[in-house]
DNA sequence: GGCCTGACTTTAG
DNA sequence: GCTAAAGCCAGGC
């Protein structure tokens, strides 16, 4: 991997694929595991660059809360919780139910 | 080249 | 318990 190349979205993106299927991860979880929790901001602004790349389950990451709050960039915004719902994650209003449970944490599981 | 914005999170009052 | 502000990096204007 071509340092130069290698932006914090690349990583982002990186750990968004290793996602497993049925599972969602936070910005906080990402960020913290790229070692910057603070710069929860930039894996929002990363995924927004995802779009450079359909293979990423965007619609896995959400927020601290279980909010569907990057399903305003999806096309249609329904979407998002049309995919999760297809992957067993049960969604009302935005939120993802039993979010505790669904959570992967990539600083635990993926190390 | 400088300022503003953004799919967030945390700490302080 | 709720509201306000700071912090992070990259891109757009």
């Amino acid at each position: 991997m071509p340092a130069q190349n290698w932006s914090f979205c690349e990583s982002v993106f990186d750990v968004v694929r290793k996602v497993p299927y049925g599972r969602v991860c936070t910005y906080g979880n990402i960020a913290k595991y790229l070692g910057a929790v603070r710069s929860a901001r930039l894996v929002g602004w990363a995924m927004n660059q995802s779009h450079n790349d359909p293979s990423i389950p965007a619609h896995r990451i959400v927020n601290r809360q279980g909010l569907l709050t990057g399903k305003i960039h999806f096309t249609p915004p329904e979407r998002m919780q049309m995919l999760l719902e297809k992957e067993g994650i049960q969604v009302t209003n935005d939120q993802i139910i039993d979010f505790e449970r669904k959570n992967w944490n990539p600083n635990l599981e993926l190390i």
